[in-house]
RNA sequence: GCCCCCGUGGCGGAACGGCAGACGCUACGGACUUAAAAUCCGUUGGCCCGCAAGGGCCGUGUGGGUUCGAAUCCCACCGGGGGCACCA
């Protein structure tokens, strides 16, 4: 008869909410417990519920903190909900219901549907990313984003008002660019002698130049962006949205245009996001995605001269186009390179069409080509660039550039391989060494000059003829590098380099630099790819930038009184067809009047992130009125102990999140660099194993080994498999199998009916289109809250993917009521509930076990090896039922020990035990070292490494006796008979090898 | 193309360089039942010898290596998954 789950769940989990059983304690609350943050990433409230990937990571820090909770540490455990976002937006626009009303729903499910589950969440300090009271001070803290500057001396930010001193004090100047730099000359410019001043003082510039200056340095500010923008849906769109030139929603054409934006100033803090990583307990995958997406480089900048375009035009003349300069400054190009060592090999030079040199230096002959080209690669958006990436394409601009070592004029193209947003947005093209050079010299006819020797393997791999004399294979490449299959992009000896020949690679990169710095014409540069966050969207359902606008377009603080700039109530939410975005239509909001003078609101509204970025700081302070977060409680609570979420998030919210706590940290506003000190991901849940046959359109089956290109292809109806006959081409149809009608015969997976098909077997990403998605609601009803947590848990290591099998529930099923009928016993309907439990010492050897149990079970719950604590605990379960009767230390302590897992029916045992109070603090049980060895022990002996008999030995018996026993055992004789024992040995309580020949 | 992770029974998965397959599922056999389901008990990597008790051989994607000893460490290859992708 299994046990009631239904009714204890529903008892408990009302029980834990009316008792506040998980309340977090004030750090005065609780002066000796130590703090435990234990964090689930705050789901998005979307339509479609809850789905069993949440209850995985959710469980896994349930347990945590459960266990956290009975060894004594104060844990703040909290739940919320990020609920700003596109999908409800989406919803409501084809629904004509306000997103508020969708999201104010979706909360109300998941809540509901996270309570099922009896997660241990402290519910008094749920947060909503929505709420006016929260977002208040998202846009609290962008103001002092918009209010701080990164400071080039002491590389952190500060407040915006310092870098008027330090300007004004002179130990920063300006640079020709606005931008902001350490004063090179503690005396002052003037003592540069015979160089051009690039670099002004603050008193040399005007107020409009210096407001200039300020605004540009501020960690939030607005740029004018190329982005991709939909007239037909009226937003701007994502990179990923845009497919072909035309939006993946309704297939209407995107244009590629500039637009006024706000930034984030993120790639400041590039090199501390890059080095900090080192610090954090996180998987290494993931730190290896921030590190490529931060994408650091060492190389250097060198400076290309522009020679004239024709050795009889001088730079004065017409031809050098707009504007005329007077022949007064230097025209040249700076490149980014990683490979200075290849100077020499340097034939040509690539700008980015963009580039805001072509202009200046394209001669009118010229004009019409170069136009025509930048305006066709105007027309794709960067994905059709990527994709069309094989093919290069470029133009000559008619001018030249001169090669600082060896002064060498080389043409000038531009080609959009070479991206603006990218180092310079320039490069020296050194087709012998770069690939990409390579290809685009070859299809130009360029020079291709070998300046690196490489080894002798590389050569005769990727020589043009079969040759195996080295001597010839490396005359061949330095006569004709282009002849061979490719570029050698490895590392070599630099050959045709004067300054560096015979050097090898690393130290030809380090002379060469030396030589530019000597020179002047380059110097030592690091280079990211990691861009600026573009943090403004044309979309209603998000937070309001807390931003004023002068009638010049000035962006004016609002002040930190009128916080929260709320999102007006507004009927119509829909996109204006414009890039104004809908809040554009709310015209009385966007009307400000402060201090006699008219300004507009900011329309813009912050993207999906922003109210990730800083929630797990609210949590620790949830109803704070006068601060985001109290500097006391924040100084108790962080860094986040234990952060659980998915992969997804790698490069989105770990990295925006990271980048926004160490603005806070900078300003004071938080005690440490980092936010979250320990990461784990739990890793996908997969559908349900699938078996596919692939079939001609005849229904002919075709087994898998004469298969090929096997896809997924969308249906009206859902998603299907397909792929191709190998011999004909024909288009085959997969059919979805039944899993009796498969068999395994050998590797593979086969017909049961045809033994000759081979069919394919695998499992899918859960997705509506494919209908394999597992709903938890279901699961819960029919075995209960402690039975998911159970099986999700026990399914594999939380990191790993693993695929979702229903049939796999009911051994967890069985587990719990085999526990319940062990401690407790028949009838769980009896008016006054009896147990099994009986006054009574525990058997020696379940003692041991019970002891190695506890040990077990409390290692693998800090491991977060789950599936393997509950194998520990289903064991020691399998022998209790084997006694008559329970004792009842072993039937408590159990029952401790199941409690972070199976919550529910560990508290009800735990009450019928005698109980009165909840376990949810008592202490976890402790084991007694003592108790977990016995007086013998058993050894394996091995004779050459193959087990062949067993001992058994006092525990403390010495190397020695251990080894003549292990000798003279029955099973060893016939192995070791005749022969000579070479060497024994003995690993200490493990084993004995006996080495004989 | 580059980078990262992973290949163990019919399935999910265990195993500080030291008894491979813990634990769960499935399947099979048995008990209960008029019967089925549910439940409970037993067997369950493959091959071979033996009536049996028991014993032997082979086995962690493939091939090599290090080691007294390798699923585990190293090299190469094959297969799967993920990330980045004209990043100079």
């Amino acid at each position: 008869m299994p046990y009631n789950f239904t009714t204890i769940e529903k008892k408990w989990q009302q029980y834990w909410l009316e008792h506040k059983s998980f309340r977090a304690l004030e750090p005065d609350e609780a002066p000796d417990a130590p703090k435990a943050y234990v964090l689930d990433m705050f789901p998005y409230p979307s339509g479609a519920g809850l789905h069993v990937g949440h209850p995985e990571g959710y469980t896994a820090t349930d347990i945590v903190s459960r266990y956290l909770r009975m060894r004594g540490h104060n844990v703040l455990h909290p739940m919320g909900w990020d609920a700003f976002g596109l999908p409800a937006e989406q919803y409501a626009i084809k629904n004509n219901v306000h997103p508020a009303e969708t999201t104010r729903k979706n909360i109300e499910t998941f809540k509901r549907q996270i309570r099922m589950l009896g997660l241990s969440y402290d519910w008094d300090r749920e947060i909503d990313t929505t709420d006016p009271e929260y977002y208040r001070w998202t846009q609290w803290i962008f103001l002092q984003m918009f209010n701080s500057y990164f400071d080039p001396i002491d590389q952190k930010a500060k407040p915006i008002g310092h870098l008027i001193n330090e300007l004004q004090n002179e130990n920063l100047v300006v640079g020709p660019d606005g931008s902001v730099r350490i004063n090179p000359t503690q005396e002052g410019l003037e003592e540069i002698a015979g160089e051009v001043r690039v670099e002004r003082l603050w008193r040399e510039l005007t107020p409009i130049e210096q407001q200039d200056v300020i605004d540009g340095q501020r960690l939030a500010y607005m740029d004018e962006v190329p982005v991709n923008w939909c007239p037909g849906l009226g937003t701007v769109l994502a990179n990923e949205e845009v497919i072909d030139g035309k939006s993946e929603v309704g297939g209407y054409p995107v244009e590629r245009r500039p637009m006024r934006q706000w930034m984030l100033r993120i790639t400041a803090y590039a090199d501390r996001l890059l080095n900090d990583l080192d610090t954090l307990d996180w998987p290494e995958p993931l730190k290896e995605m921030q590190r490529n997406w931060i994408g650091r480089s060492e190389g250097a900048h060198v400076d290309f001269e522009i020679a004239p375009p024709d050795e009889n035009v001088r730079r004065t003349d017409a031809a050098w186009g707009e504007p005329n300069d007077g022949g007064n400054v230097d025209l040249s190009v700076t490149v980014f390179t990683t490979r200075p060592d290849t100077l020499y090999g340097a034939t040509y030079m690539v700008l980015a069409p963009e580039h805001p040199l072509v202009d200046r230096i394209t001669p009118s002959a010229h004009r019409e080509t170069v136009e025509a080209y930048r305006t066709q690669c105007a027309a794709r958006s960067e994905r059709d660039r990527m994709a069309e990436a094989k093919e290069k394409t470029g133009v000559f601009i008619g001018a030249y550039a001169i090669n600082p070592v060896n002064g060498e004029r080389i043409p000038i193209y531009i080609a959009d391989y070479v991206l603006m947003g990218y180092g310079t947005g320039a490069i020296m093209a050194v087709p012998a060494h770069d690939e990409r050079d390579f290809e685009f010299a070859k299809k130009f006819k360029l020079p291709i000059i070998a300046v690196v020797m490489p080894d002798e393997t590389w050569l005769r791999a990727e020589a043009p003829f079969p040759d195996a004399d080295p001597i010839s294979l490396a005359t061949a490449y330095v006569e004709n590098p282009g002849s061979f299959k490719k570029a050698f992009t490895g590392v070599g000896v630099a050959i045709n380099s004067p300054a560096i020949n015979g050097l090898p690679t690393p130290q030809a990169k380090a002379r060469m630099i030396d030589k530019l710095e000597e020179d002047e014409t380059g110097h030592r540069a690091i280079t990211y790819k990691l861009r600026d966050w573009l943090f403004s969207r044309q979309r209603y359902w998000g937070e309001p930038f807390p931003i004023l606008l002068d009638s010049e377009g000035n962006a004016v603080a609002v002040h930190e009184a009128d916080l929260p700039v709320t999102l007006p109530a507004v009927a119509d939410f829909k996109p204006t067809g414009t890039p104004e975005p809908p809040l554009s239509k709310a015209t009385e909001w966007v009307t400000v009047s402060r201090e006699g003078r008219t300004f507009t609101r900011e329309t813009n509204t912050m993207p999906q992130w922003a109210g990730s970025c800083w929630y797990y700081l609210r949590f620790i302070d949830p109803h704070n009125k006068h601060r985001f977060v109290d500097p006391v409680k924040e100084r108790y609570w962080m860094p986040v102990d234990l952060y659980v979420g998915g992969v997804e998030h790698a490069v989105l919210h770990l990295l925006y999140s990271r980048f926004w706590h160490k603005v806070l940290f900078d300003l004071e506003y938080v005690s440490t660099p980092e936010p979250f000190q320990r990461l784990v991901n739990q890793g996908l849940i997969l559908g349900e194993t699938e078996y596919h046959v692939f079939e001609t359109e005849q229904g002919q089956p075709v087994s898998l080994g004469d298969v090929r290109d096997v896809d997924e292809e969308a249906t009206e109806t859902g998603v299907r498999m397909v792929a191709h006959d190998r011999r004909t081409g024909a288009k085959l149809i997969g059919r979805r199998l039944k899993e009796e009608e498969v068999e395994k015969v050998g590797d593979g997976y086969r017909l049961r009916s045809n033994p000759e098909i081979r069919v394919d077997a695998r499992s899918f990403k859960m997705s509506k289109s494919r209908g394999n998605v597992v709903n938890p609601d279901t699961i819960v009803q029919d075995y209960g809250a402690d039975t998911f947590r159970l099986y999700e848990m026990y399914m594999g290591p939380l990191e790993a993917q693993k695929p979702w099998n229903t049939r796999d529930i009911v051994g967890m099923s069985r587990f719990l009521n085999s526990v319940w009928r062990n401690i407790i016993g028949g009838d769980e309907e009896a008016p006054v509930p009896g147990t099994r439990a009986v006054d009574a010492p525990i058997p020696d050897a379940l003692d041991r076990q019970m002891h190695r149990t506890i040990k077990k079970v409390a290692e693998d719950i800090t491991g977060m090896r789950f599936n393997t604590a509950i194998a520990e605990l289903i064991k020691l379960n399998n022998e209790m039922g084997k006694l008559p009767a329970i004792p009842r230390p072993l039937a408590e302590d159990f029952t401790l020990m199941l409690a972070p897992f199976a919550p529910h029916i560990a508290e009800e045992i735990w009450q019928r035990l005698g109980h009165d109070r909840s376990l949810a603090r008592h202490p976890f049980p402790a084991y007694d070292e003592a108790k977990l060895t016995k007086s013998t022990m058993e050894l394996p002996v091995q004779v050459n490494g193959k087990l062949r008999d067993k001992i058994t030995v006092a525990a403390d018996a010495d190397e020695a006796s251990i080894l003549r026993t292990a000798t003279s055992a029955p099973g060893i004789q016939q192995w070791v008979n005749g022969k000579s024992i070479k060497k024994q040995i003995y690993v200490p309580k493990k084993l004995v090898n006996l080495v004989v020949g």
